[in-house]
DNA sequence: AAGTGGTCTAGACCACATT
DNA sequence: ATGTGGTCTAGACCACTTC
């Protein structure tokens, strides 16, 4: 275990669950280093890393104090600080999948240009509904390079995407685009998310990018409305 | 100018201006270091910074690359990247206000959780409708306490508070953390944003804290559905 | 085996805030 | 004047990838 991951994880536990109250300064950099035994440097990227979480405050000359926030922001900045697909996003709860399309076609434009591709590439297209709890959360629309993703099958798009492609291709995902839009909703998803006619929707467009910078995924989420809300810290 | 900023600002200037093409790898960080004279945390620092700004990828045994992405992507993604108030987001566009409302009221329940204040407490209460180029983009629900923000006057919300609280009262903004979420839009959000019946709208909700930890503006914004679009990066 | 980026150190010096 | 966090260094050692 990393020192700076292992002190990170102590102060955030620290935080998360009291020990450092609201408005509360926490010991100063010099004194972590005595307390862990490590050097400046270490002590400050945990402290960074908590900052870019939106949990602690720094101020040169001053020391750096707990952010003021309540049980339920601390909670929801985790979940925020983390990207993980619909599974491990709500491993607490059911979730399932009904699977309505799952072909592989050959790539159009859109496609092409987010997932970087040349004419003729061919693309898993994968249209699913899923459920937490049996309640519908969202429709996925998922495109993926049959090149980067070889071997997907019905049964793994009925599961977890994510884990096939970390656990048995053994790849490793770094990171997302996403961004979020609001438009009225059509009716073919008014009936697979329970919507009434005029309810809004939210819809989440992603490119997803493995460690070794290629796009694997561009999918749209379209989000019921009232199941949908969206964490971020910004940093200036 | 600090090292790691000018060669941040140096090899972001040459991503986006195509001297390093797409997919293209970036010098490694030995040579870089040669490069620009300085240690290797410094060239590091650089580099964390391009990687949190979704611009690269570094892969341990490699090296690191540039991410495939449209001139439309980089563009977005610096916007996205920096947190500034709706004056200063289209500083290139005419950005007026409506002020449909301006007191000093004390705090009710949620702003006093929202903003860590106690019974009694005073905040100015503001309803702005912003328009960009003479388009309504948001209404905006301002709340701040007077005890922080001193001297607020109606002059202020019709220009820009963010103005305001950096040049005349001198404080620095560190943070923010947003909300965002959907729901249908009211009568009055209709005649205001220029909306039809039925129209969705987005909110987003933000508590925004000073560099000394203290959060200093509870703010809900409703967006026109057609002119709101919120980008991310989300790292692993 | 060689080379990459990642972690960590011990210490110098600086910018900022409080006393 | 003192003490805080911020930057930067030169170098050690480690984990991973490629050859």
């Amino acid at each position: 275990m990393l020192k700076y991951i292992k002190i990170l994880n102590n102060l955030r536990t620290e935080i998360t669950q009291g020990v450092l109250p609201e408005n509360h300064q926490l010991p100063f950099e010099k004194d972590l280093c005595e307390k862990y035994n490590v050097s400046k440097m270490t002590i400050k990227k945990a402290l960074d890393i908590l900052v870019s979480e939106g949990l602690i405050v720094k101020k040169r000359g001053c020391g750096s104090f707990v952010k003021n926030l309540s049980p339920e922001d601390i909670n929801r900045l985790i979940i925020a600080n983390h990207f993980r697909g619909v599974s491990a996003l709500y491993s607490n709860c059911k979730v399932t999948s009904k699977l309505l399309y799952f072909e592989i076609i050959p790539t159009d434009e859109i496609t092409k240009s987010k997932l970087n591709l040349v004419p003729d590439d061919f693309v898993y297209k994968i249209i699913r509904i899923r459920y937490v709890d049996d309640i519908p959360m969202c429709i996925e629309t998922t495109f993926m390079p049959i090149e980067i993703i070889p071997g997907l099958k019905r049964e793994h798009a009925l599961q977890s995407i994510y884990s096939y492609i970390q656990e048995n291709l053994n790849l490793k995902i770094q990171s997302a685009h996403r961004t979020i839009r609001v438009r009225k909703s059509t009716a073919f998803e008014q009936e697979h998310l329970l919507l009434n006619k005029h309810d809004p929707i939210a819809t989440v467009e992603q490119v997803a990018y493995l460690d070794n910078s290629s796009a694997f995924e561009y999918s749209v989420s379209i989000h019921h409305y009232d199941r949908f809300a969206f964490e971020t810290v910004i940093i200036r």
